[in-house]
DNA sequence: GACTCGTGGGT
DNA sequence: TACCCAAGAGT
């Protein structure tokens, strides 16, 4: 089986920026291997190629990344989305840097150790930067599994399970080939919606498709229903242009990003949203609502917008300290979240 | 084990 | 439209 699969892999694998085409003189670089898993993480290729460039092309090494003000690093993971990583990710590149002389552990158990790198990522980096004997498992290659086997144990019960189906496969010689065959399989003929099994590698291997489950295999259990939550944000505009933003707590949701002050976001509206104003002005409801979806919650956010003098006083309800101004042209590069992006460019006009 | 934690694209 | 889903980690 394993054999098929790389043969397939080696023919018809993907080529990738992070990646070493088999059969290359050369070695993979830990660091490069590190940043691009982490940028993967529940994150399409799709939209981490662009930004695994701009990345690397700032922070070449992870010495450079160490050295970096962690509000750079969240500026340019902005988008992105899952902003623990980013914050982890920089976290990580410091122990490396100051406590292991910049090199990576070379052993799955050590680099579980490092912030932000978990039971895939150890797995992944181990078995492809260092040849070591590990077995990823991320979704591409549960779904796979759960195939390849015809396996009714719904998701996420059935983990173990796979993840000792992938390591009983995965050869010695090639493991980071194999995971990545895995994935690329996964991602490119294994697919959650119809499979094409017709050019499936190892079609004479799989049990699901023999007894005619592969399209609806992995089960999995069903997930809670998203409530939504109610906010009012201030938008004020300096007559210059410049914007006031607020930085978020640095843990939680959205942890360490720039955000449009606003109420608390709650089941209901604040009594008296104008209370949570930053400052006093004219505040109209001119920008209307926006709408965003997070991963387990709707938002809907009501938008004021004011016309703010130069000279104006923060209200201490806005936590001053956390806020700062912020000139028009500096916005795009800002550690802007999505949804905040969402309610400038509503809010701005375009 | 069950939650929290983003975003954009595909169906 | 309303889901589903993507190279998951931390608590």
């Amino acid at each position: 089986m394993a054999a098929k699969l790389l043969a397939w892999y080696d023919r018809e694998g993907r080529t990738l920026p992070w990646r070493i085409r088999p059969g290359a003189e050369e070695t993979p670089d830990p660091y490069k291997v590190w940043l691009s898993e982490v940028m993967l993480q529940q994150t399409t290729v799709k939209a981490v190629l662009p930004r695994y460039g701009r990345f690397l092309g700032r922070w070449p090494r992870v010495e450079d990344l160490a050295a970096a003000p962690l509000g750079d690093v969240l500026a340019e993971w902005a988008g992105l989305g899952y902003y623990a990583r980013a914050r982890n990710l920089h976290a990580c590149a410091r122990v490396v840097a100051e406590e292991h002389c910049g090199e990576f552990p070379s052993t799955e158990a050590g680099l579980k150790k490092l912030p932000g790198i978990g039971d895939y990522t150890a797995a992944a980096i181990a078995s492809i930067a260092f040849n070591e004997p590990a077995t990823p498992v991320d979704g591409n290659i549960e779904r796979v599994m759960a195939r390849l086997f015809a396996l009714k144990t719904p998701l996420p019960e059935a983990k173990p399970e796979i993840k000792a189906m992938a390591a009983s496969l995965t050869p010695p010689d090639r493991p980071g080939d194999f995971a990545q065959a895995l994935m690329d399989l996964g991602a490119q003929i294994c697919t959650p919606k119809r499979p094409a099994c017709g050019l499936c590698p190892i079609r004479p291997d799989c049990e699901g498709l023999a007894e005619g489950l592969a399209e609806v295999l992995p089960y999995k259990a069903e997930k809670a229903e998203r409530p939504t939550r109610l906010g009012t944000a201030f938008l004020g505009v300096r007559a210059d242009g410049a914007v006031l933003l607020r930085e978020r707590p640095p843990k939680g949701l959205l942890g360490g990003m720039l955000e449009v002050p606003s109420t608390p976001w709650g089941p209901k509206d604040a009594a008296e949203p104008l209370a949570f104003a930053p400052l006093e002005a004219d505040w109209r409801m001119t920008v209307g609502l926006v709408e965003h979806t997070f991963t387990h919650f709707h938002l809907k956010l009501q938008v004021y917008a004011a016309a703010v003098p130069e000279d104006a006083t923060l209200s201490e309800a806005a936590e001053p300290e956390r806020c700062r101004w912020v000139a028009r042209r500096d916005l795009a590069s800002a550690a802007l979240p999505s949804v905040m992006r969402k309610v400038l460019r509503q809010g701005l006009g375009e």
